[in-house]
RNA sequence: GGCAGGGUAGCUCAAUGGUGGAGCAGAGUCUUCAUAAGGCUAAGGUUGUGGGUUCGAACCCCACCCCUGCUACCA
């Protein structure tokens, strides 16, 4: 059987699971169930990104342990895969030892080819704030909070990956596979990043000012930088670096928010060549979700949570939600109101109302259809899978639906009866079972639902798949 | 400032040189098998602005206005 490898970010455990990662590990979740159905061999990974400085402090400020603060995280990010009804195959922790190992061995073979080497590191120190700042946090070169005060330079030294000795490699990598980064926009930008010139980052941190993450091999006072660490997961949790399941899967599918485009498609590719390990089979970057126009936000208090979300619409409710947003790789826009009329429409009028109405066509005329199951996939979605348009697939699918809902009216079969009442129940019977066998990846406990209440002995009429929403 | 993408019906978007389309919302109408669900019909656009090329422009060219993203060490 064909391998088929797709992996999503790995979300830094200082918060709730959010909406956009609900969004991008349920496209995952989609993807992975269509190799299935395709007959590839698949394994799903996601996890749980847990080392550096924000969780450290953190958990420092809840008075616990940084291992029982990301535990206690942890958990909550394994419990989407219920939660969603994801068919998650892989979940590494970067605490997991063997993520750590891996982690080491790989930081030898990017040090063996010479691509680490130490060097002095200038920090900008707040004194105000008792904080380090970054250039993108100042204004005017000052700290925002503490504009009167002159920043401290201070040095430290770091280790550092040569990342600038991979432009030319990174350059190549992105002509010669033009989907190698989709949408082709996000390509585009990060070519044009690339190409603007690259500068060698730090991939350590000192210990005694941050001990929370990964020693670095042979020097017991620094720790790797989160990022570099965090990215290793991908190929640590195939079981690299001694795994025939490594050979075997990968390169293999990432998909990512906007937000992470130079972190998966040039610093870890850049690390993976240093390595020298194949490069990822392709990077799929999503957009972002706000809210009513505005990010979501805590202190905005309009986060949607995938919990709440489940609350309300159910399950495959959110999952349909959520892939009908649109192309993947735009920001999308959304309030419980829309996601309400939506729900009403699609979900309660046309998916769950034909449903009920044909089901009920066949109780009231007791007739033994026998009607079997076939797997099949429409082509038009295989189509719009191909180039992750999860909203066109599941338009492919509402149109058949709309198309029944037409049919019925045509024939209003209320008034017939014998042999041709019979085909009418025949023929929308299995254009039912034929749109649920499509709905599987989507929506997997409804297709089954659908499925088995029309391959039943006798069909009896069900309750409403989905309840309307007043 | 530079680079990239975008501005089309009230809303979300489709249509890349050949009579501007769909869904939703709103209007009218038919129907009752169904979750007060469904069907049909009509209406709705000077395609951001100004110019140009062309027999013909939403689409190509020039200028301008507006929106979004990127312009590196935040995980």
């Amino acid at each position: 059987m064909k391998p088929y490898y797709i992996t999503t970010t790995l979300p830094y455990v200082n918060a709730e699971p959010h909406i956009g990662f609900a969004w991008e590990i349920i496209t995952a979740d989609v993807l992975a169930r269509f190799h299935k159905v395709m007959g590839c061999e698949v394994i799903f990974n996601t996890g749980t990104d847990e080392h550096g400085q924000k969780i450290y402090n953190k958990a420092v400020e809840a008075g616990i342990s940084p291992q029982e603060y990301v535990d206690g995280y942890a958990a909550k990010f394994r419990e989407l895969s219920t939660l969603l009804n994801l068919s998650v195959t892989h979940f590494i922790r970067t605490t997991d030892p063997h993520h750590v190992e891996a982690a080491q061995a790989f930081w030898k073979r990017c040090a063996d080819h010479g691509d680490i080497y130490k060097k002095i590191y200038k920090t900008k120190y707040c004194v105000g704030c008792e904080l380090e700042k970054t250039d993108s946090e100042l204004v005017d070169n000052h700290c925002p909070l503490h504009p009167q005060i002159e920043l401290e330079i201070r040095e430290e030294e770091n280790y550092f990956f040569k990342f600038s000795a991979y432009q030319q490699a990174l350059l190549d990598l992105y002509k010669n596979q033009p989907d190698f980064v989709v949408p082709k926009e996000k390509l585009a930008e990060i070519t044009s990043f690339v190409a603007g010139g690259l500068q060698d980052f730090s991939i350590s941190r000192l210990k005694e000012k941050m001990p929370w993450g990964i020693e670095v091999p042979g020097d017991p006072n620094h720790v790797m930088y989160v990022w570099f660490d965090a990215l290793i997961n991908y190929i640590s949790t195939l079981g690299w670096p001694d795994s025939d399941t490594f050979t075997q899967f990968w390169p293999g599918v990432q998909i990512a928010g906007k937000d992470n485009l130079r972190q998966q498609s040039a610093m870890w590719q850049a690390m993976l060549l240093s390595a020298q390990l194949p490069p990822a089979r392709q990077i799929l970057i999503n957009g972002f979700i706000s809210v009513n126009g505005e990010k979501m936000s805590k202190s905005f208090g309009n986060v949607i949570s995938p919990v709440d979300m489940v609350k309300r619409y159910g399950i495959d409710g959110t999952r349909y939600l959520l892939l009908s947003l649109g192309p993947v790789s735009g920001d999308m826009d959304v309030t419980w109101e829309k996601f309400d009329h939506y729900y009403n429409g699609y979900l309660a009028n046309s998916l769950g109302n034909t449903v009920s109405r044909i089901a009920n066509l066949c109780a009231r005329a007791e007739m033994s259809l026998s009607l079997t199951r076939k797997e099949s996939v429409d082509p038009a979605i295989s189509e719009a899978l191909e180039t992750y348009r999860f909203d066109l697939a599941l338009e492919s699918i509402w149109n058949r639906i709309k198309n029944l809902e037409k049919v019925i009216d045509e024939k209003q079969p209320w008034k017939l009866s014998g042999s041709s009442l019979e085909l009418f129940l025949r023929q929308s019977g299995e254009e039912i079972i034929f749109i649920a066998t499509q709905l599987q990846m989507f929506m997997p406990d409804t297709a089954e639902q659908i499925i088995a209440l029309f391959t039943a002995e006798k069909i009896t009429p069900p309750k409403p798949l989905f309840p309307r929403l007043s």
